[in-house]
DNA sequence: GCCGATTGAGTTGTGCACAATTGAATTGTG
DNA sequence: CACAATTCAATTGTGCACAACTCAATCGGC
Protein backbone atom coordinates (compact mmCIF):
# COMPACT_ATOMS: atom_id res chain seq x y z
CA UNK A 1 0.00 0.00 0.00
CA UNK A 2 0.56 4.18 0.37
CA UNK A 3 3.70 4.93 -1.10
CA UNK A 4 2.82 3.14 -4.69
CA UNK A 5 1.78 6.00 -6.63
CA UNK A 6 -1.28 7.16 -6.99
CA UNK A 7 -3.99 7.38 -9.78
CA UNK A 8 -5.39 10.19 -9.13
CA UNK A 9 -1.80 12.56 -8.80
CA UNK A 10 -0.63 11.06 -12.01
CA UNK A 11 -0.60 13.63 -14.14
CA UNK A 12 -0.08 11.02 -17.19
CA UNK A 13 -3.43 9.28 -15.96
CA UNK A 14 -5.10 13.20 -16.30
CA UNK A 15 -4.06 13.22 -19.66
CA UNK A 16 -5.11 10.16 -21.04
CA UNK A 17 -8.29 10.52 -19.52
CA UNK A 18 -8.71 14.13 -20.88
CA UNK A 19 -7.47 12.79 -24.00
CA UNK A 20 -10.39 9.93 -24.29
CA UNK A 21 -13.27 12.73 -22.73
CA UNK A 22 -12.36 14.62 -25.35
CA UNK A 23 -12.74 12.00 -28.48
CA UNK A 24 -16.02 10.64 -26.72
CA UNK A 25 -17.37 14.04 -27.48
CA UNK A 26 -16.93 14.30 -30.65
CA UNK A 27 -17.41 10.48 -31.63
CA UNK A 28 -21.42 11.44 -32.36
CA UNK A 29 -20.58 14.65 -34.01
CA UNK A 30 -18.03 12.88 -36.10
CA UNK A 31 -20.02 9.89 -36.44
CA UNK A 32 -22.44 11.65 -38.11
CA UNK A 33 -19.55 12.67 -40.78
CA UNK A 34 -19.19 9.13 -41.26
CA UNK A 35 -15.59 9.61 -39.44
CA UNK A 36 -13.80 8.32 -36.55
CA UNK A 37 -11.41 10.69 -34.53
CA UNK A 38 -7.88 9.72 -36.35
CA UNK A 39 -9.93 9.36 -39.89
CA UNK A 40 -11.11 13.06 -39.24
CA UNK A 41 -7.46 14.44 -37.92
CA UNK A 42 -6.54 12.86 -41.42
CA UNK A 43 -8.89 15.00 -43.11
CA UNK A 44 -8.01 18.43 -41.52
CA UNK A 45 -4.49 17.59 -42.73
CA UNK A 46 -5.73 17.22 -46.24
CA UNK A 47 -8.16 19.98 -46.51
CA UNK A 48 -4.92 22.43 -45.85
CA UNK A 49 -3.28 20.85 -47.99
CA UNK A 50 -3.25 18.27 -50.71
CA UNK A 51 -1.85 16.61 -51.98
CA UNK A 52 0.28 14.73 -49.10
CA UNK A 53 2.39 11.87 -49.14
CA UNK A 54 2.09 9.52 -46.46
CA UNK A 55 5.08 10.07 -45.02
CA UNK A 56 3.81 13.58 -44.85
CA UNK A 57 0.30 12.52 -43.52
CA UNK A 58 2.53 10.42 -40.48
CA UNK A 59 4.70 13.60 -39.51
CA UNK A 60 1.95 15.75 -39.45
CA UNK A 61 0.01 13.45 -36.77
CA UNK A 62 3.26 11.44 -35.35
CA UNK A 63 1.78 8.27 -37.29
CA UNK A 64 2.95 5.96 -38.65
CA UNK A 65 2.38 3.81 -42.17
CA UNK A 66 1.00 0.63 -39.73
CA UNK A 67 -1.87 2.60 -38.34
CA UNK A 68 -2.19 5.46 -41.78
CA UNK A 69 -2.10 2.44 -44.47
CA UNK A 70 -5.59 0.85 -43.57
CA UNK A 71 -7.01 3.69 -42.33
CA UNK A 72 -6.13 5.49 -45.99
CA UNK A 73 -7.33 2.59 -47.55
CA UNK A 74 -10.45 2.94 -45.34
CA UNK A 75 -11.12 6.70 -46.17
CA UNK A 76 -10.22 5.76 -49.98
CA UNK A 77 -13.63 3.42 -49.39
CA UNK A 78 -15.18 5.48 -48.35
CA UNK A 79 -14.88 7.41 -51.63
CA UNK A 80 -13.07 10.92 -49.60
CA UNK A 81 -9.48 10.79 -51.00
CA UNK A 82 -7.77 8.62 -53.75
CA UNK A 83 -3.98 7.13 -53.25
CA UNK A 84 -1.58 7.32 -56.34
CA UNK A 85 2.13 6.66 -56.91
CA UNK A 86 3.99 10.20 -57.07
CA UNK A 87 5.70 9.96 -60.60
CA UNK A 88 8.46 11.93 -59.07
CA UNK A 89 9.50 9.24 -56.94
CA UNK A 90 8.09 5.99 -57.13
CA UNK A 91 8.42 5.21 -53.09
CA UNK A 92 5.97 7.74 -52.11
CA UNK A 93 2.11 7.39 -52.72
CA UNK A 94 0.26 11.31 -52.80
CA UNK A 95 -3.33 11.06 -51.21
CA UNK A 96 -5.57 13.11 -52.48
CA UNK A 97 -8.95 14.46 -51.71
CA UNK A 98 -11.97 13.31 -53.82
CA UNK A 99 -14.91 16.08 -54.72
CA UNK A 100 -16.80 14.74 -51.42
CA UNK A 101 -13.32 14.55 -49.63
CA UNK A 102 -13.76 18.49 -50.19
CA UNK A 103 -17.58 18.49 -49.83
CA UNK A 104 -16.90 17.00 -46.24
CA UNK A 105 -14.96 20.07 -45.20
CA UNK A 106 -18.23 22.60 -45.32
CA UNK A 107 -20.27 19.88 -42.94
CA UNK A 108 -16.74 19.65 -40.53
CA UNK A 109 -17.00 23.47 -39.89
CA UNK A 110 -18.92 23.42 -36.94
CA UNK A 111 -17.05 20.25 -34.81
CA UNK A 112 -14.65 21.88 -33.01
CA UNK A 113 -16.91 24.75 -31.04
CA UNK A 114 -18.74 21.61 -29.75
CA UNK A 115 -15.64 20.68 -27.70
CA UNK A 116 -15.34 24.34 -26.66
CA UNK A 117 -19.25 24.23 -25.25
CA UNK A 118 -18.63 21.04 -23.34
CA UNK A 119 -15.39 22.42 -22.20
CA UNK A 120 -16.74 24.05 -19.55
CA UNK A 121 -12.95 26.41 -19.43
CA UNK A 122 -12.59 30.30 -20.27
CA UNK A 123 -10.87 31.08 -23.37
CA UNK A 124 -8.05 32.63 -21.15
CA UNK A 125 -8.13 28.89 -20.30
CA UNK A 126 -7.76 27.38 -23.49
CA UNK A 127 -5.55 28.80 -24.47
CA UNK A 128 -2.84 28.49 -21.42
CA UNK A 129 -3.96 24.40 -21.75
CA UNK A 130 -3.09 24.50 -25.73
CA UNK A 131 0.12 26.21 -24.85
CA UNK A 132 1.21 24.03 -21.81
CA UNK A 133 0.86 20.81 -24.13
CA UNK A 134 2.05 21.60 -26.99
CA UNK A 135 5.38 22.98 -24.90
CA UNK A 136 4.75 19.80 -22.94
CA UNK A 137 4.30 17.51 -26.25
CA UNK A 138 7.41 18.70 -27.80
CA UNK A 139 9.62 18.03 -24.16
CA UNK A 140 8.36 14.87 -24.24
CA UNK A 141 9.26 13.91 -28.15
CA UNK A 142 12.54 14.91 -27.92
CA UNK A 143 13.52 13.21 -24.47
CA UNK A 144 12.98 9.97 -26.89
CA UNK B 1 -6.81 26.65 -47.80
CA UNK B 2 -9.63 28.87 -46.56
CA UNK B 3 -11.87 28.63 -43.33
CA UNK B 4 -11.52 24.91 -42.60
CA UNK B 5 -10.35 24.32 -38.83
CA UNK B 6 -6.56 24.29 -38.25
CA UNK B 7 -4.55 20.69 -36.99
CA UNK B 8 -2.63 22.84 -35.34
CA UNK B 9 -5.30 24.77 -33.81
CA UNK B 10 -7.12 22.30 -32.31
CA UNK B 11 -6.87 21.49 -28.22
CA UNK B 12 -8.26 17.95 -29.10
CA UNK B 13 -5.22 17.33 -31.51
CA UNK B 14 -2.85 18.94 -28.64
CA UNK B 15 -4.44 16.57 -26.33
CA UNK B 16 -4.31 13.55 -28.32
CA UNK B 17 -0.61 14.48 -29.37
CA UNK B 18 0.61 15.06 -25.53
CA UNK B 19 -1.03 11.64 -24.15
CA UNK B 20 0.58 10.08 -26.47
CA UNK B 21 3.89 11.43 -26.19
CA UNK B 22 3.73 10.45 -22.68
CA UNK B 23 2.89 7.07 -22.47
CA UNK B 24 5.47 6.58 -25.79
CA UNK B 25 7.98 8.12 -22.73
CA UNK B 26 6.68 5.57 -20.39
CA UNK B 27 6.56 2.70 -22.73
CA UNK B 28 10.52 1.35 -22.20
CA UNK B 29 9.93 2.01 -18.55
CA UNK B 30 7.27 -0.51 -18.33
CA UNK B 31 8.73 -2.96 -20.49
CA UNK B 32 11.29 -3.52 -17.89
CA UNK B 33 8.38 -4.22 -15.72
CA UNK B 34 6.57 -6.46 -18.60
CA UNK B 35 3.65 -4.12 -18.56
CA UNK B 36 1.71 -1.87 -21.23
CA UNK B 37 0.36 1.34 -20.14
CA UNK B 38 -3.01 0.77 -19.64
CA UNK B 39 -1.96 -2.75 -17.76
CA UNK B 40 0.17 -0.07 -15.55
CA UNK B 41 -2.65 2.18 -14.65
CA UNK B 42 -4.86 -1.72 -13.59
CA UNK B 43 -2.14 -2.01 -11.16
CA UNK B 44 -1.92 1.54 -10.45
CA UNK B 45 -4.89 1.30 -9.31
CA UNK B 46 -4.89 -2.27 -7.26
CA UNK B 47 -1.69 -1.25 -5.25
CA UNK B 48 -3.89 1.29 -4.02
CA UNK B 49 -6.72 -1.03 -3.20
CA UNK B 50 -7.92 -5.05 -3.51
CA UNK B 51 -10.17 -6.69 -4.14
CA UNK B 52 -11.24 -4.71 -6.66
CA UNK B 53 -14.71 -5.62 -9.04
CA UNK B 54 -13.86 -5.49 -12.72
CA UNK B 55 -16.74 -2.92 -12.06
CA UNK B 56 -15.09 -0.98 -9.53
CA UNK B 57 -11.75 -0.86 -11.81
CA UNK B 58 -13.72 -0.11 -15.24
CA UNK B 59 -15.13 3.05 -13.16
CA UNK B 60 -11.81 4.38 -11.99
CA UNK B 61 -10.55 3.89 -15.20
CA UNK B 62 -13.14 4.67 -17.43
CA UNK B 63 -13.16 1.17 -19.27
CA UNK B 64 -15.71 -0.90 -20.04
CA UNK B 65 -15.34 -5.11 -19.86
CA UNK B 66 -14.86 -5.00 -23.48
CA UNK B 67 -11.26 -3.57 -22.57
CA UNK B 68 -10.59 -4.88 -18.91
CA UNK B 69 -11.88 -8.48 -19.45
CA UNK B 70 -8.84 -9.57 -22.10
CA UNK B 71 -6.29 -7.12 -20.22
CA UNK B 72 -6.94 -8.84 -16.88
CA UNK B 73 -6.70 -12.34 -18.58
CA UNK B 74 -3.26 -11.65 -19.75
CA UNK B 75 -2.73 -9.42 -16.21
CA UNK B 76 -3.50 -13.07 -15.06
CA UNK B 77 -1.27 -15.27 -17.78
CA UNK B 78 1.65 -13.22 -16.39
CA UNK B 79 0.99 -14.03 -12.86
CA UNK B 80 0.37 -10.40 -11.35
CA UNK B 81 -3.03 -10.89 -10.37
CA UNK B 82 -5.76 -13.50 -10.44
CA UNK B 83 -9.65 -13.37 -10.60
CA UNK B 84 -12.57 -14.89 -8.81
CA UNK B 85 -16.34 -14.98 -8.57
CA UNK B 86 -17.31 -13.03 -5.64
CA UNK B 87 -18.95 -14.69 -2.89
CA UNK B 88 -21.54 -12.20 -2.04
CA UNK B 89 -22.84 -11.55 -5.59
CA UNK B 90 -21.77 -14.07 -7.83
CA UNK B 91 -22.26 -11.80 -10.70
CA UNK B 92 -19.00 -10.07 -9.69
CA UNK B 93 -15.89 -10.70 -10.46
CA UNK B 94 -13.03 -9.47 -8.13
CA UNK B 95 -9.73 -8.93 -9.20
CA UNK B 96 -6.80 -9.87 -6.79
CA UNK B 97 -2.85 -9.21 -6.57
CA UNK B 98 -0.66 -12.32 -6.06
CA UNK B 99 2.79 -12.42 -4.23
CA UNK B 100 4.30 -11.26 -7.52
CA UNK B 101 1.34 -8.25 -8.04
CA UNK B 102 2.16 -6.77 -4.64
CA UNK B 103 6.11 -7.31 -5.44
CA UNK B 104 6.00 -4.98 -8.74
CA UNK B 105 4.56 -2.20 -6.77
CA UNK B 106 8.32 -1.44 -5.34
CA UNK B 107 9.74 -1.72 -8.53
CA UNK B 108 7.26 0.87 -10.34
CA UNK B 109 7.98 3.39 -7.72
CA UNK B 110 10.34 5.12 -10.08
CA UNK B 111 7.97 5.46 -12.95
CA UNK B 112 6.70 8.71 -12.53
CA UNK B 113 9.60 10.37 -11.84
CA UNK B 114 10.53 9.60 -16.00
CA UNK B 115 7.38 11.88 -16.89
CA UNK B 116 8.96 14.13 -14.90
CA UNK B 117 12.13 14.22 -15.86
CA UNK B 118 11.28 14.33 -19.54
CA UNK B 119 8.65 16.62 -19.23
CA UNK B 120 10.10 19.98 -18.59
CA UNK B 121 7.59 21.80 -16.82
CA UNK B 122 7.54 23.67 -14.05
CA UNK B 123 6.42 22.12 -11.03
CA UNK B 124 3.88 25.21 -10.67
CA UNK B 125 3.19 24.40 -14.50
CA UNK B 126 2.61 21.06 -13.86
CA UNK B 127 0.36 21.82 -11.04
CA UNK B 128 -1.76 23.71 -12.94
CA UNK B 129 -1.69 21.65 -16.02
CA UNK B 130 -3.37 18.57 -13.82
CA UNK B 131 -6.10 20.77 -12.00
CA UNK B 132 -7.12 21.98 -15.66
CA UNK B 133 -7.52 18.53 -17.24
CA UNK B 134 -9.23 17.22 -14.36
CA UNK B 135 -11.61 20.59 -14.43
CA UNK B 136 -11.74 19.66 -18.54
CA UNK B 137 -12.37 15.71 -17.95
CA UNK B 138 -14.91 16.53 -15.58
CA UNK B 139 -16.67 18.91 -17.74
CA UNK B 140 -16.19 16.85 -20.78
CA UNK B 141 -17.43 13.49 -19.36
CA UNK B 142 -20.78 15.50 -17.61
CA UNK B 143 -21.67 16.88 -21.21
CA UNK B 144 -22.40 13.23 -22.65
C1' DG C 1 27.75 3.22 -63.79
C1' DC C 2 27.72 0.11 -59.62
C1' DC C 3 26.38 -1.34 -55.14
C1' DG C 4 25.52 -0.89 -50.30
C1' DA C 5 22.69 2.03 -47.35
C1' DT C 6 18.58 4.47 -46.75
C1' DT C 7 13.79 5.72 -47.49
C1' DG C 8 8.75 4.94 -48.26
C1' DA C 9 4.69 2.22 -48.07
C1' DG C 10 2.64 -1.92 -46.94
C1' DT C 11 1.80 -6.26 -44.07
C1' DT C 12 1.62 -8.99 -39.85
C1' DG C 13 0.97 -9.55 -35.06
C1' DT C 14 -0.20 -7.83 -30.39
C1' DG C 15 -2.81 -5.07 -27.51
C1' DC C 16 -6.14 -1.20 -26.41
C1' DA C 17 -10.95 1.19 -27.00
C1' DC C 18 -15.64 0.92 -27.65
C1' DA C 19 -20.32 -0.60 -29.45
C1' DA C 20 -23.43 -4.28 -29.33
C1' DT C 21 -24.85 -8.61 -27.73
C1' DT C 22 -25.21 -12.70 -24.61
C1' DG C 23 -26.25 -15.04 -20.45
C1' DA C 24 -26.26 -15.57 -15.67
C1' DA C 25 -27.24 -13.44 -11.07
C1' DT C 26 -29.70 -10.17 -8.54
C1' DT C 27 -33.20 -6.67 -7.50
C1' DG C 28 -37.64 -4.52 -7.34
C1' DT C 29 -42.54 -4.65 -7.61
C1' DG C 30 -46.78 -6.57 -7.67
C1' DC D 1 -43.44 -15.93 -4.19
C1' DA D 2 -43.16 -14.65 -9.28
C1' DC D 3 -41.17 -12.44 -12.86
C1' DA D 4 -39.87 -8.40 -15.44
C1' DA D 5 -36.12 -5.19 -15.28
C1' DT D 6 -31.52 -4.39 -14.15
C1' DT D 7 -26.65 -5.43 -13.28
C1' DC D 8 -22.28 -7.64 -14.21
C1' DA D 9 -18.75 -9.91 -16.86
C1' DA D 10 -17.60 -11.90 -21.05
C1' DT D 11 -17.58 -12.17 -26.11
C1' DT D 12 -17.64 -10.47 -30.90
C1' DG D 13 -16.54 -7.19 -34.31
C1' DT D 14 -14.40 -2.85 -35.96
C1' DG D 15 -10.84 0.34 -35.85
C1' DC D 16 -6.55 2.62 -33.90
C1' DA D 17 -1.41 2.35 -32.26
C1' DC D 18 2.96 0.52 -32.64
C1' DA D 19 6.83 -2.87 -33.32
C1' DA D 20 9.00 -5.74 -36.61
C1' DC D 21 9.49 -7.01 -41.06
C1' DT D 22 9.33 -7.06 -46.37
C1' DC D 23 10.20 -5.13 -50.74
C1' DA D 24 10.83 -1.80 -54.13
C1' DA D 25 12.75 2.81 -55.29
C1' DT D 26 16.21 6.08 -54.53
C1' DC D 27 20.49 8.00 -52.97
C1' DG D 28 25.63 8.31 -52.05
C1' DG D 29 30.26 7.12 -52.42
C1' DC D 30 33.39 5.23 -55.12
Amino acid sequence: MSDAPRLRHQVCFALYSASKAATAVYRPVLEDLGLTYPQYLVMLVLWEQEPRSVRELGAELGLDSGTLSPLLKRLEGLGLVERRRSAEDERRVDVVLTEAGHALSAKSKAVPQRLADAAGLSSGEIEQLHATLAKLTTALNSSL
